[in-house]
DNA sequence: ATATTTTCTTAACGTCGCGGAAACATACTC
DNA sequence: GAGTATGTTTCCGCGACGTTAAGAAAATAT
């Protein structure tokens, strides 16, 4: 499970090449064939990366990297910039807007998925599909596998996000509704108890090699992965 | 890295050029001055890598490997186009077609050296035509042949695909969206649910030497390709 | 061309695992 | 010891996956 990345363009035939390549590298992706479209699929659940077209009738791929940068929760999304001319003072504009780096059209592919790479190690350095190591666990997120010690644990899907995502931002406290949010998705409302649940059964597999100290209760104020007791 | 490399252009002397290029970095090579020509040499004996003229007269580069795409054995066979514009469009049509890198006319020799050592690098398993082994089974992507424990398996068309594309991406977990993609190819709408049934399909076929069980399930997130359990 | 076979795709149904809530038990704080 | 926060267990419904069958399409043979 590397990263999720949307691509913006108008031209589906474009959309549909980008996808390619990126599906070989291992990444997801969906499309938008419009910054308005783009919006909402971003509302609804933001991707790790987004390349976005700098021409396209209606709103424009400036616009909207504008409009991002302008949402706290969403500024922090990193934008490749599509372009066909390597106008300058365009560059510096989409700068402005919060826009990370820029591919010129007509590229490559291996030019294409190296700019990827590069910004999201930057950026997002948990979707790039490397390894999680914190002591003797390990997690990786391509073959959806977990290792104590050598040993492979077994796991849920929803226990596998939780430890990836606690593995990704340890020695922090987060509380059930910020587990709520960052780990099963905006927009999902389930009672906040059921984290507790999670956390049990987390505990539970990670038990089988005394990494279940490492999810610490902090009370009053949720929980937090560290390997300190 | 040695390898056979096919050169495609009608002017002889840019093939003479390139291949004393190659030869240098110690490869080999054989010309086609043709599409019809290259078809003919890459069926007799089928090259680690094609390097493609965009402009000939007759069928051009695009639509060769348009049909080479279309054969299962010689699909995986990496191409980098060259291209004397490096018009958008062209481009697109081109990627379309499995092409995997471009290199515009003029370039020099060490620019296409780099493309040439980048893409052989990325697509090395599946490039050269030897067989996939893991072990017990052996698949050989020239002679359509599949072996599990000296004994051949009969499976579709569709089904060795799946097969040649886990073997070459194991340990490595794709949901059905990616393996549409991959397998079957971009601009190919089919049910999601319709990947189930070849899985399944492979799996009984496997299943003879009792390597069903390295396709393996991965709920909530697709399916992997692996020889632990 | 036509017939035959093979294979692909879809749809329908059965099964099973997982997520989520609720209920109860326990621990901590004041 | 009251009140609140967290741990633990259990159970039901939903949804993901497996499986089968049948019609459509494509490839091959006649």
């Amino acid at each position: 499970m590397a990263g999720r990345i949307l691509i913006v363009d108008d031209e589906p035939a474009i959309c549909e090449m980008i996808g390619f390549t990126l599906a070989g590298a291992g990444f997801e992706y969906d499309t938008a064939a419009s910054a308005n479209e783009a919006e909402r699929k971003i509302a609804d659940r933001p991707p790790d990366m987004i390349l976005l077209d700098w021409m396209m009738p209606g709103p424009n791929g400036v616009e909207l990297a504008r409009r991002l940068s302008k949402n706290s929760s969403l500024r922090e999304i990193p934008i490749i910039m599509l372009t066909a001319k390597d106008d300058e003072r365009d560059m510096l504009t989409g700068f402005g807007a919060g826009v990370d780096d820029y591919v010129t059209k007509p590229f490559s592919p291996p030019e294409l998925m190296a700019r990827i790479r590069a910004v999201m190690r930057r950026a997002v350095p948990h979707a790039t599909g490397e390894m999680l190591r914190v002591s003797g666990l390990a997690l990786d997120p391509v073959g959806h596998r977990v290792e104590a010690d050598g040993e492979e644990l077994k796991l849920g899907p929803t226990e596998f996000r939780l430890l990836q995502f606690f593995m990704s931002h340890a020695e922090r406290v987060y509380n059930r509704t910020q587990l709520i949010d960052l780990v099963w998705g905006p927009g999902v409302y389930i009672e906040e108890r059921t984290v507790d649940v999670h956390i049990r059964r987390l505990r539970e597999a990670l038990a089988k090699g005394g990494y279940d100290r490492m999810i610490q209760t902090v009370r009053g104020a949720g929980y937090r992965f560290s390997n300190r007791d």
